[in-house]
DNA sequence: TCTGGGGTCCTAGTGCCA
DNA sequence: TCTGTGGCACTAGGACCC
C-alpha cells in the first residue's frame, strides 16, 4: 500500500487504456481533518489531528502534516502527539462530517446508480453503464474530483481498474488529490511489486504468518503452491489472497447492503469496579441498540455482549432469544445474563459493547397482549400472526401491567415511563407452556 | 506505544437430531 | 437399542477493515 503520507504516490497524467476498467474506487483524502479545515482554514499547513482527547483515545483522521511524523489513524492520541507534539487535537464534528458524505456521495449517484458505498468517506462506482453520457471510466474520474472539489472544497482521490481491489489499491496510490488508472492487462505487473500487506485480508498478525514463509510481495504470494499457504493461513484467506494475487475479483458493486449487526461500545476514561454502574451502561448501550433497530425496521435474534477488563483482557458471550426483539429493556436483560459471573469482586471493566445480530425485518406488526388476559389466546393469535406473516413477524410487544399501547409505539422509552417490563410474548407463552402455568 | 468504535468474516468446538 | 455420521445451529474468539 502507498505510504500513508502520500511519498510513494503514483498517478495517471497522460492517456490511458481505460476500455475494461469500468470500477472507480473513491476515497475521500484525511476526510476529517479536510472537513475541520474548511471551517478553520488558519490550520492549513499545520500537523491537525482528528480524534478522542480523553486520555484513552486514539486518532481517527491525520493530516499529511502530521503523517510525516509518523502518525497514523488508529494510533494512541498519547503515542501520537508524543510523535508530534505540536498537532493541534479536534474533537470531531460527526454530524457534519456525515453532512459532506452525503454531498459526496449525491455527486456520485448523479452519474451512476452504481454505487457501493463503503464507509462515510469512500465508495465503489460502476461505470460501465455511464460511458455514454459521461464519458470514458478515467474521464468520469476526473469529472468526480473536479465536482467534489467545485462543490465540497474537499480533495478526493481515485482508482480506476478492472475489479474492485484493484481499484482501492490505486486510489490509495494515488493520494493525495490524485488519479490512477490500471489497465486491465497491466494488473498483474501492477500489483505484485507491491507488499504482501497491500492485499485485502492481510492485517499485522498474517503479515507475520506469511513473513515466516519468507513471503515479501503479492508476486510471492502467487508463486506459493495453495497448500503450504493453508497451512499458514487457513483455506478460506488462501482461496481469497490468491485469487487476489493473480488479479482476480468477482465481486459486483453492490448497492444498498443489508446490515448484519448493529452495536454500540464504550470505553471509560477510568475502569468501572461497581456493579451498579457496570448495569447501568449496559442499559445505555441496549436501549440505544433497541432505538437503532426500531429506526432500522428491524429485530435481532441474538445478542451479544463484549467485555474488556482493566487488562486488556477481551470476551464476548452471545445469547439467542426464542423470538427476536427490538426492546431495549429485553436486550438489555439477555447482556445482563450473559453479564452475570463475569464481573466478580474486585473486577475492573474498562469496556462494554452491546450487538445485535441475526437481524431481519420487523415483520407484519406488533402483538399486544395483556396479562391479565388468557394467555392461550394470547398463543392462538401468535400462531395466527406466524401464519400470516410469517416466522419473526411476531414482534415482542410492548405491554405492561394493565397499560396497553399501540402498534408501533412499542417503545423501550414507554415501557419506562409505564414503569414495567416489555414482555416478549412468544417466550412469555412458552414459559408458561413449559411451566404448565 | 498501549491500544476507539462501528462493523464483517472466518474458524473451531459443542450439542442436537435425523 | 446402540453406534456412527453428517448437517446445522449456536457460541466464543480472533483477525481485519475503515
Amino acid at each position: 500500500m502507498s505510504k500513508q503520507d502520500g511519498s510513494a504516490r503514483q498517478v495517471t497524467t497522460g492517456p490511458v487504456d481505460d476500455s475494461a476498467t469500468p470500477i472507480l474506487h473513491v476515497d475521500m483524502d484525511a476526510f476529517f481533518v479536510s472537513v475541520e479545515l474548511l471551517r478553520r482554514p488558519e490550520l492549513r499547513g499545520k500537523p491537525v489531528l482528528v480524534g478522542g482527547t480523553a486520555g484513552r483515545g486514539v486518532v481517527s483522521a491525520a493530516s499529511y502534516e502530521a503523517r510525516k511524523f509518523g502518525v497514523n489513524s488508529a494510533m494512541p492520541m498519547s503515542v501520537a502527539l508524543r510523535k508530534c507534539p505540536n498537532a493541534i487535537v479536534l474533537r470531531g464534528d460527526y454530524a457534519s462530517y456525515a453532512k459532506y458524505s452525503k454531498r459526496v456521495m449525491e455527486i456520485f449517484e448523479s452519474i451512476t446508480p452504481r454505487v457501493e458505498k463503503l464507509s462515510i468517506d469512500e465508495a465503489f462506482l460502476d461505470v460501465s453503464g455511464a460511458r455514454r453520457l459521461h464519458g470514458s471510466p478515467a474521464e468520469i474520474g476526473w469529472t468526480i474530483r473536479e465536482r467534489v472539489r467545485a462543490e465540497t472544497g474537499l480533495t478526493c482521490s481515485v482508482g480506476v481498474a478492472a475489479t474492485k481491489y484493484v481499484a482501492k489499491v490505486a486510489s490509495g496510490r494515488a493520494k493525495p488529490d490524485g488519479l490512477l488508472v490500471v489497465p486491465a492487462a497491466d494488473t498483474v505487473a501492477f500489483l505484485h511489486p507491491l507488499p504482501i500487506s497491500a492485499l485485502w485480508g492481510v492485517g499485522r498478525v498474517t503479515e507475520e504468518s506469511l513473513a515466516r514463509l519468507g513471503l515479501r510481495t503479492i508476486g510471492d504470494v502467487a508463486d506459493m503452491p495453495a497448500d503450504a499457504l493453508e497451512r499458514a493461513v487457513g483455506p478460506a484467506l488462501t482461496a481469497r489472497l490468491r485469487s487476489l494475487a493473480a488479479g482476480e475479483d468477482p465481486r459486483r458493486v453492490l448497492t444498498g447492503r443489508e446490515e448484519k449487526s448493529i452495536g454500540h461500545e464504550s470505553t471509560f476514561s477510568y475502569d468501572l469496579v461497581e456493579p451498579d454502574d457496570i448495569r447501568r451502561e449496559l442499559l445505555r448501550l441496549a436501549d440505544d441498540v433497541a432505538v437503532r433497530l426500531r429506526r432500522a425496521g428491524l429485530v435481532a435474534r441474538t445478542v451479544s455482549l463484549k467485555l474488556r477488563y482493566g487488562d486488556f483482557r477481551t470476551l464476548t458471550r452471545s445469547r439467542t432469544l426464542p423470538e427476536p426483539t427490538d426492546v431495549g429493556r429485553r436486550i438489555y436483560d439477555e447482556a445482563a445474563a450473559a453479564l452475570a459471573g463475569l464481573i466478580g469482586e474486585g473486577a475492573r471493566v474498562r469496556l462494554i459493547g452491546v450487538r445485535a445480530e441475526q437481524l431481519r425485518p420487523a415483520g407484519g406488526g406488533a402483538l399486544l397482549w395483556d396479562p391479565d388476559e388468557d394467555w392461550r389466546d394470547a398463543e392462538r393469535a401468535i400462531d395466527e400472526v406466524t401464519a400470516r406473516f410469517g416466522r419473526g413477524a411476531v414482534r415482542p410487544a410492548a405491554l405492561v401491567r394493565g397499560k396497553r399501547t399501540t402498534a408501533g409505539a412499542g417503545r423501550a422509552d414507554d415501557d419506562a415511563e409505564n414503569d414495567g417490563r416489555p414482555v416478549d410474548v412468544r417466550s412469555e407463552v412458552t414459559r408458561r407452556l413449559r411451566d404448565g402455568d
